[in-house]
RNA sequence: GGACGCUUAGCUCAGUUGGGAGAGCAUCGCCCUUACAAGGCGAGGGUCACUGGUUCAAGCCCAGUAGCGUCCA
């Protein structure tokens, strides 16, 4: 084995193997275990959202596999309608063309050519994170399968008159022409201004002042609002206003909306351009007056001198005619919630248009009750709350989008407009007996992606077929996703799974947080701050790294910034971590707070970690592999501190299983570091050094500790595997023939997750190598305190031993003295007068080592001092406490005997250290 | 405006049913000790945001204040 652990060598030759000898496939025994993979975008890349999600899916997913379920960990992606159109059309357009110089046929089949081509990106870095679904069973949201169930699902609903088609108020592109969902409007707050306007009553009486931040939509104002009990207003309500430019006539109504605080307290109401002026129109029965054309250019319902103006070139052409009326009043700058597209970058217009939705009220209810009655569980459970509050005030979910890219809409029209719904022309004709005199014509649009992505959980397993997975694995385990993702993806998952298969999507929804940079900043290409989750595992060089946070910006003024950030952060790059280092970091983050801030230095402690496994497993190499374990017979001898170890193990392996039942993987990872690190490597490979390199230990003692070695460290990288799964088969698969572990399988994935052995629990081993540490920790200490080098072997004498103790030292004297490094132990006879010495407690007994030409006096009582000072604090609290009535009469017993035993046992210390506080003056 | 969350060591974070404040990184001192300098040994470092309450006892429970954040409208 190479000195230094080196991730890159193993990876992906390891990967390989795993993937061709189909280890990711469920084995189709034991208890179903399944995790449905939240479909990534076809044309995204993995991100750190995803990469620390994916290492969660996996380790569970490992874990349950090696636990002997029948796991599946369903993967695949989702065909992102608007992505992918985008992605394909931009290459056209890079060639002069437009998707209309193909038109719709020609398109689809470049964009199916793209997605062979390029479509696999996020699997393949998929791979590289070393995660295991079955991806034999991979899917698209556009494949056969699917859509057969896409259209199912559609025709139902629809026959059940839970589809409609209905006009009303979108989040509308105009860029890219479609109604978009409101997960892909951004909301930032911008500079703008609010415009004051003066429209003049109809009667010439007087006029009111409006206020806006859309001044062009004035043109398709049809009311103005004041609140009812506006004493300002109140004489004003239902005379009318001529509309400036326009001259319309609109009345001024009441209602209750208004804030009368805000602006004038007078609102321009604008039904057709407004969700909420859409709403009040509604309520008030106003006209509606849609004054834009589908790409935001005004209609020609406006005066001539406005129509196929853009909106913003109208905006300043009416700003200017109401200044030359005199009737704007002022302009504020103000600050506003813009929404965009998130694709196209545009400001977003509600706007009016035909679309397809989905009534949710009676798929809602059963959602709803699933939750409640704890057939699905969030983890946190608060994220219920955030479940509720949206379902509750659940809006019909429009469905359609205006694109080439998706389901079509399997409905059909004749020439007067009346709808068919099927599954083909063909069977519209035979199920509405229409004869080829009616001619047909097809809906131009496709569903939205969340449509098809709401069927996940049953369409992945076969659905509308009965399959044998429709029974095994739905409900799934459990669902990994983030919260952002509750509204748009998971409760429609677990309202079209109830609807469609009566059961629930999935039993328990785990609900990570988010992973931001290390100041707490969402991670995005405008700020510069975003990280590969590849160049953390393989390196990347710091100018590569600033070339890729500069390109493709939507601002180009931002480079600069990012540049001299990147460059102060990362000086050198990235180093090559690794993928078991990156995901080892990221179950230790992985506790329940939602917001998660990476620090690059926990990966760099976590390479350490696994460069420590590394060298120990060369260290147990070295000590087995020539020699005899034990494993073809022969008397074994078990040392305390391999009973000890054996012990601990147990312990290990038994917080790791009740930290992962509840995801809490932060707690999982700590418990494995600590053994690994603080316990197998700091102190059992240290101790095991003194029987193998001593004469006088025999041979059955000898493979006693060989034997633990091997199968200690063969039993750790199997209970460390979910998380690190490519260092521990690498090493496994070099230890494992010196186990006594016969499996037949060929990757450690395939072997079983060690059971807790209880037979292995020994509280004496335990107790003993306490009294070990104790006593090596007493004199390091000194050591340490003192500057003693570590290679000045130090005499010990021992005052005041118990039986025990002396027990104890006879048992120990040979690691004793190789861990402390000591020249000699020798128990002092009762009575006998000791030497100066410095000295450390171990329990009641006295570890004192011999000034003489060691020890400075003065440096010595200082420690002493110290310790005094911090142990009469300790003691003033604690007699406090006990001599507080109320407590002792109050606190359970328990609680005042552990004071009461403290108190003692600082009084005792306190009483040794005046001793030699008192010896020591004395020199 | 409504809902939720956060504030613990220099930094990033744990802290179970209320009962002696923890980890990693960083810092300081000593050490190339035959697995590991990506290491070993030792040390220092906290008014648990603030105010009040409940309790024998509060980082934890309750009320309020301040600051920060997210979602919804």
């Amino acid at each position: 084995m190479e000195k230094t652990f080196n991730p890159h060598k193993i990876e992906q030759a390891c990967y390989q193997h795993w993937e061709e000898q189909g280890l990711f496939t469920p084995s189709g025994q034991g208890k179903p275990y399944c995790i449905l993979l939240p479909p990534p975008n076809v044309t995204g890349n993995l991100h750190m959202g995803h990469a620390f999600q994916h290492t969660i899916m996996d380790a569970l997913t490992r874990y349950h596999r090696m636990k002997g379920d029948n796991t599946l960990w369903q993967v695949g992606t989702d065909h992102a309608g608007i992505a992918t159109q985008m992605v394909v059309e931009r290459q056209l357009n890079a060639n002069g063309q437009t998707r209309h110089d193909l038109g719709r046929e020609k398109f689809i089949e470049r964009v199916w050519d793209w997605k062979e081509e390029s479509g696999g990106n996020i699997t393949q870095q998929m791979r590289r994170l070393g995660t295991s679904p079955d991806w034999s069973r991979e899917v698209f949201t556009m494949d056969d399968s699917l859509s057969a169930a896409v259209q199912e699902v559609f025709i139902t609903l629809f026959d059940e008159g839970l589809i409609y088609r209905g006009k009303r108020l979108v989040n509308w592109d105009p860029a890219l022409l479609t109604a978009v969902s409101d997960l892909e409007v951004i909301n930032e707050e911008e500079d703008g201004f609010m415009w004051h306007m003066r429209y003049p009553l109809s009667d010439g009486s007087t006029s009111i002042v409006v206020a806006t931040t859309r001044p062009e939509t004035m043109l398709g104002d049809s009311a103005v609002a004041v609140h009812p009990d506006d004493e300002r207003y109140g004489a004003l309500i239902g005379k009318m206003i001529t509309l400036p430019i326009s001259g319309r006539q609109i009345p001024i109504i009441a209602d209750d909306y208004v804030d009368p605080e805000f602006g004038t307290g007078c609102v321009k109401i604008t039904p057709a351009h407004d969700f909420n002026d859409y709403d009040m129109g509604k309520r008030h029965g106003l006209a509606i007056i849609n004054i834009l054309t589908d790409d935001a250019k005004i209609n020609d319902q406006a005066p001539a001198q406005y129509i196929g103006l853009d909106r913003f070139d109208a905006r300043t052409k009416i700003v200017e005619a109401l200044t030359e009326q005199d009737l704007l009043v002022d302009i504020k700058p103000h600050k506003l919630k813009v929404p965009r597209g998130d694709r196209s970058g545009v400001i977003i217009e509600p706007y009016l248009t035909d679309q397809w939705y989905v009534a949710v009220e009676s798929l809602a209810k059963p959602a709803i009750e699933a939750v409640e009655s704890g057939e699905i569980k969030f983890v946190p459970e608060n994220w219920n709350k955030t479940y509720y509050q949206w379902m509750n005030n659940i809006q019909d979910w429009c469905i359609s989008r205006q694109l080439w890219w998706g389901h079509r809409i399997p409905a059909w029209f004749d020439e007067q407009g009346k709808i068919y719904v099927g599954k083909n022309e063909q069977d519209v004709r035979v199920k509405h007996k229409l004869d080829d005199s009616v001619s047909l014509r097809q809906d131009e649009d496709v569903l939205d992606t969340w449509f098809s992505s709401a069927l996940w959980p049953f369409a992945t397993m076969g659905w509308p077929n009965k399959t044998p997975e429709m029974d095994i694995f739905v409900p799934s385990s459990v669902l990994v996703t983030g919260f952002d993702i509750i509204f748009f993806w998971v409760a429609r998952m677990v309202m079209m799974t109830k609807k469609f298969t009566g059961k629930a999507p999935f039993k328990e929804i785990y609900i990570t947080g988010l992973i931001r940079d290390e100041n707490g900043d969402k991670m995005s290409k405008s700020k510069g701050n975003v990280l590969d989750p590849i160049d953390l595992i393989d390196g990347i060089e710091l100018e590569s790294l600033v070339a890729k946070r500069t390109s493709g910006l939507m601002n180009p003024k931002d480079a600069k910034k990012i540049e001299k950030a990147t460059r102060k952060q990362f000086a050198n790059g990235i180093d090559a971590y690794g993928t078991d280092a990156l995901r080892f970091t990221f179950t230790s983050m992985a506790s329940t707070s939602r917001d998660i801030n990476f620090d690059m230095s926990r990966v760099e402690g976590y390479r350490n970690f696994c460069n420590k496994i590394w060298n120990a497993t060369r260290f147990v190499l070295m000590n087995t592999e020539d020699f005899d374990t034990g494993n073809t017979g022969g008397e074994l001898k078990l040392s305390v501190f391999d009973q000890w170890i054996w012990s601990s193990l147990q312990d290990t392996v038994q917080s790791v299983e009740t930290a992962i039942g509840q995801y809490r993987f932060d707690i999982a990872s700590q418990h494995l570091y600590e053994f690994t690190w603080n316990q197998f490597c700091d102190w059992y490979l240290e101790l095991s050094k003194s029987v193998l390199n001593s004469s006088t230990t025999s041979e059955a003692e000898k493979r006693g500790t060989r034997h633990t070695l091997i199968n200690v460290l063969e039993h750790l990288m199997r209970v460390l595997h979910p998380i690190m799964p490519f260092i521990t088969d690498e090493i496994w698969q070099k230890i494992k023939p010196l186990s006594v572990n016969n499996t037949e399988v060929n990757s450690i994935m395939s072997d079983v997750f060690p059971q807790v052995d209880l037979a292995r629990k020994n509280k004496q081993a335990e107790a003993d190598i306490e009294w070990v540490k104790a006593f090596v920790v007493g004199i390091r200490n000194i050591r340490g305190e003192m500057d003693i080098a570590p290679s000045k072997k130090l005499p010990v004498l021992l005052n005041n031993t118990s039986e025990n103790d002396k027990v104890r030292v006879k048992q120990s004297f040979e690691y004793l003295t190789l861990l402390a490094k000591l020249a000699s132990i020798d128990i002092l006879a009762p009575g006998a007068t000791p030497p100066a010495s410095a000295t450390a407690l171990v329990g009641e007994m006295e570890i004192m080592i011999p000034m003489a030409g060691l020890i400075d006096k003065d440096a010595e009582l200082a420690r002493l001092s110290k310790a005094a000072d911090k142990l009469a604090v300790d003691i003033q609290r604690t007699q406090g406490k006990l001599g507080n009535e109320n407590f002792v009469s109050k606190a359970p017993e328990a609680v005042i005997d552990k004071e009461k035993a403290k108190l003692a046992d600082a009084k005792m210390q306190l009483k040794k250290i005046h001793e030699q506080v008192e010896a020591i003056q004395a020199l």
